[in-house]
DNA sequence: ACCTGAACACCGTTCAAGT
DNA sequence: ACCTGAACACCGTTCAAGT
């Protein structure tokens, strides 16, 4: 059967009686992370993968519940590698610690936009994204938050983070000779600022990375708002 | 071809010489969006599209260049539905007015989540969305914000708004007997926050609208952060 | 307990041809 | 200029059967 807990069945440790399993979790993990690399991840298909690992395609059925759950498993091998290190005193820092460590361990798996935006994610990240989700609430109860409140930060800080990681996602796969929109192009009369700031400057702003200090700007807004 | 300018082609404007279409792009979205409303956005597919209009599956890619630009006609068209109306003299409160407006015709368009995870989202969006845009790079400019500052607060917002979507949209779908995960069962001492927290009050504070107020939080983060 | 091929029920998109 | 059916090249998933 499934194991959620993420045990390989290459084990020595003896299992439950029965025909020993030709395939484990983490092989079809390390078959997966070949294919992204090597083909690009939107030509990650179950099919594929059971190519790849020389199986037939219905016995990945044993190992994973269907593709969300191979996601999801992958998403979770991407956190487990990202580890929180270097942890701040100071909660309003370790907040924003843990929220950069969420952002990069997304941005490492760029299929995780997919994912994102799919059924019960949340319901079945794994260890490493839960601890990331209690240094933010312990910090922000530290800091002088309700339950209620803390909770809150969370939520809206994962909103920014998803939100940053679908964008970038979608904006690296973009061509290059994409261009936002002819923002020159608009009339002056009814878009004045837009035709002022230009194409330019648009897609410098945009081409910069400016989590972190957005970041900040919003745990400061946010902690401001519920302590005062 | 096609009309990016959303020109309808049942117009009585005489047209370029040639057969005469027989399906316009208006007609296209109208059954779009009753096949969203009857049956679920989940089945919106060419083909059944193409059946619903009693026309062949084909002849479709003479109206739109291919699913995406559908999908992006559809928002585009929820967008005009929701105009930003009660503009606030404040420029603060023009912010927070303009980006709930944007949030809020997304969220009428249970789609949306998945085309904002797809290429070149913000290239197509129609004069409605470009208002929007418009507005809160105007608003942030009479605060006094320089350009860069001014786009770099939409964006920011911008991605909040992107986030709140995708993950309100996956937790609508979510089944009714859904947990975000056994807060309960995690080991006091290395969770504490969440143990206490428990999956009561995480599940009320997540059920909760609280878009607006943590919006609000945001605006004066980076408003406090550009000017001091 | 684990693995399998065949089959089911679909997709989006391209192409050459018709009116 | 507009419309078309057939075909291409795939998908994820289920099922009954094998070892």
């Amino acid at each position: 059967m499934i194991e959620h807990d993420g045990t390989m069945t290459t084990s020595p440790t003896p299992r439950r009686a029965g025909r020993p399993p030709r395939t484990s979790r983490a092989q079809i993990v390390a078959a997966a992370r070949k294919i992204i690399d090597t083909e690009g991840w939107e030509k990650l298909t179950l099919r594929r993968l059971a190519a790849q690992l020389g199986i037939g395609t219905t016995t990945l059925y044993h190992h994973v519940r269907d593709r969300e759950d191979l996601l999801i498993l992958l998403i979770n091998d991407v956190v487990e590698q990202h580890p929180l290190s270097d942890v701040p005193t100071e909660p309003r820092d370790r907040i924003v610690a843990a929220a950069t460590t969420m952002r990069d361990a997304l941005a490492a798996a760029p299929w995780a936009a997919e994912v994102l935006a799919t059924d019960g994610f949340l319901a079945r990240v794994g260890p490493g994204a839960i601890t990331l989700v209690e240094t933010i609430v312990a910090a922000a109860t530290e800091y002088g938050c309700t339950h209620e409140q803390a909770v809150r930060v969370f939520r809206s800080l994962w909103y920014f983070t998803v939100g940053e990681i679908v964008v970038r996602t979608r904006t690296a796969r973009r061509p290059k000779d994409f261009r936002f929109a002819a923002l020159g192009d608009l009339d002056p009369a009814t878009h004045p600022q837009l035709v002022a700031i230009g194409d330019e400057l648009w897609q410098r702003v945009s081409a910069g990375d400016h989590y972190e200090e957005s970041l900040r700007a919003f745990v400061d807004g946010l902690l401001a708002q519920a302590i005062g």
